[in-house]
DNA sequence: TAGATTGTTAATCGATTAACAATC
DNA sequence: TAGATTGTTAATCGATTAACAATC
């Protein structure tokens, strides 16, 4: 074994060029260069060679790339192959968000349950997945293979929820509370922090106000 | 002017300062050293000094950094000292799960308008927001100071609500959509991808089976 | 004053870009 | 074969970390 570890930024593009390759299947592009990549995507051309050389030669000198054959191999890198079982914690108007969202299935994303203290949804369910009780996950995560958790739930409950599903063997949490899980390292922890986005978004409209004058 | 431009990686960082900050000033902490900060963070305590000191000396040598200022002074740098009025365009469940969100406010961002092309949700409202008809949207651009717009409308009509959005004089766009949105430079975009997220998570599940022998 | 801790310069590390030989 | 374009090495650039003098 013992790979070259693979850059975290490097990982972040992956999706990006997934999603860029899927386009271009849809426009009925066979093959690209690298530099006709870098033009749509607004990066250059070096950067895409080298981050997919991270990985394996996947052109060929003089034509470029196979674009089918680049986006199942990018897709095979990320998983997506493969299915991943999940659950939605928390089915509040976000979590009902994401059990709605029909299309990370085409990607190998299945939400099995979803979960709540709320006695008032108990029996109810969306899309046809159960939304179960808080007190009944751990028998849950016990009859079915689940990989990922998503953490929809204030807070200030976010800690003791994720440490009972560590402690039921949950391989990775999708983090959309407002804090940072500090977790075993051996769970893997993505966070989508919106507020973090909008101040981002607010500090760029600030800057730039001040750089054009109010 | 002429400030010296900050970098990007400075910037990703300060909303997640501001929110340890905010829970240092709620455990009653009155002032913390970079050193003690940089642990909470899981950081080095000379990048905590480093990205404050591109802003101005917020410390004090000996004592430390007042949580409550350098709270504030962070604040006013993301621009949440200002209000920032907002619209969201799509009232899908995404759409509806911002539109819920309350504590945007806390921050200085409040939701004036929500906007969709379905003719069952004319009239209807959530937390006292109007629902309107995408009709009418230059129109109610035109009587209200809006600068910020959420995306939460399918792919196929992001770049021609997008274009609508820019010709009205937007400044700001928060794009949830699965696609770049390539406008002119004059509008911030800051997208979230909710799908390259759960790729990235589904990266990290693949590799650590990977090595760990499945 | 002595101790603590910042602000800031210098050193290191990593990531991006440029260049070009290999090769389809 | 000639032209195009990759894979890959080398050069550059930027970001992070370390070190320490300034100073509260």
């Amino acid at each position: 074994m013992e790979e070259k570890e693979i850059s975290k930024a490097v990982i972040s593009r992956l999706p990006r060029y997934y999603r860029y390759l899927g386009d271009l299947i849809d426009a009925g592009v066979e093959r690209i260069s690298s530099n006709d990549l870098s033009q749509k995507m607004r990066v250059t051309a070096s950067q895409i060679r080298q981050d997919l050389n991270n990985f394996g030669g996947f052109g060929q000198q003089g034509y470029g790339y196979n674009v089918k054959y680049l986006r199942t191999e990018i897709g095979k890198i990320l998983g997506l192959n493969q299915k991943h079982n999940m659950l939605i914690i928390g089915v509040g108007s976000l979590g009902h968000a994401l059990a709605n969202y029909s299309s990370f299935e085409k990607h190998g994303f299945a939400v099995k349950g979803l979960f709540d203290v709320n006695p008032a949804l108990k029996g109810a369910s969306i899309r046809g997945i159960p939304i179960c009780m808080m007190e009944d996950l751990e028998g849950f995560l016990q009859d079915h293979e689940i990989e990922i958790a998503a953490l929809t739930i204030p807070k200030s409950q976010a800690l003791e929820v994720a440490d009972r599903l560590v402690k039921c063997g949950i391989k990775a949490i999708w983090n959309f509370t407002h804090t940072d899980l500090n977790l075993p390292e051996d769970v893997i922890v993505e966070s989508v922090h919106l507020s973090d986005s909008l101040m981002k978004l607010s500090y760029n409209i600030t800057t730039y106000k001040e750089e054009h004058g109010r």
